[in-house]
DNA sequence: CCCTGATTCGC
DNA sequence: GCGAATCAGG
C-alpha cells in the first residue's frame, strides 16, 4: 500500500482524533501500526505527550470526580441484545451503545463528556453525532458535544465509532 | 503479557 | 520515504 493523498488525510484526522497507532492502522488496512507511526513522525505531526498508555494525553490532567450515579447503574458501556430489532432491520450484536445519563466510564482514564442531548434537527456540522439512548422511546437523542471540524463525533466517541469490532469483543471478553 | 508511542537504520 | 525491529514505558 502506498501513502496516497487520500489516505495520509485519513491518517491525520484519526490521528487528531486520539486514535492510537493501531486503531489507525487497522482503519486503513493494509499498513502496520508501525508504518503508521513512522508516517506520523516523517508528517511532522504533533506527537502524544507521553509514550505508552492508551490514555496518552489525558494521563497528566486531573480527572473530575465521577458524578453521582445509581448504585445499580451498570458501569461499562452497554452492548444490545443480540434480538433487538427496530422496525425490519435487526441490530447487528456487536452495535454498543453508551449508556445515556452516565458521564464517566469507570474502567478508562478518558473523560467522558456530558451529552448535551441534542435533537437530530438541532446537529450542526461540529456536533458530536453519536446517538444515544432508545430509539424506540422519546429520549433518543445524541451526543452534541463539540466535535472537531472533520469528524463526526467528539473525541470520546470517535474512539468507539473506530475501534475495530475485533478489539471491541476481545475487550468485552476481557471486562 | 497486554498495550502505547519513539527511534533507528537497512532498504 | 518507508516500515520492521527495537526500545522504553504504562
Amino acid at each position: 500500500m502506498n501513502w496516497t493523498d487520500e489516505r495520509v488525510e485519513k491518517l491525520k484526522r484519526l490521528w487528531a482524533e486520539g486514535l492510537s497507532a493501531s486503531q489507525i492502522a487497522a482503519q486503513l488496512g493494509g499498513v502496520s501500526r508501525n508504518a503508521v507511526i513512522g508516517k506520523v513522525h516523517r508528517l511532522n505531526l504533533p506527537g502524544r505527550a507521553k509514550a505508552g498508555g492508551s490514555t496518552g494525553a489525558n494521563r497528566s490532567a486531573k480527572r473530575p470526580a465521577a458524578p453521582a450515579r445509581p448504585a445499580n447503574y451498570p458501569a461499562r458501556v452497554a452492548t444490545r441484545p443480540t434480538a433487538r430489532t427496530v422496525g425490519a432491520t435487526a441490530l447487528k450484536d456487536d452495535v454498543e451503545v453508551a449508556l445515556p445519563e452516565l458521564s464517566y466510564v469507570p474502567s478508562n482514564d478518558v473523560v467522558v463528556p456530558i451529552s448535551r442531548k441534542l435533537a437530530l434537527t438541532d446537529l450542526t456540522e461540529r456536533t458530536c453525532k453519536w446517538p444515544m439512548g432508545d430509539p424506540l422511546k422519546d429520549d433518543f437523542h445524541f451526543c452534541g458535544v463539540d466535535a472537531s471540524e472533520a469528524s463526526p463525533y467528539c473525541g470520546y466517541h470517535a474512539r468507539l465509532a473506530y475501534q475495530p469490532v475485533a478489539d471491541r469483543r476481545k475487550a468485552a471478553a476481557r471486562a
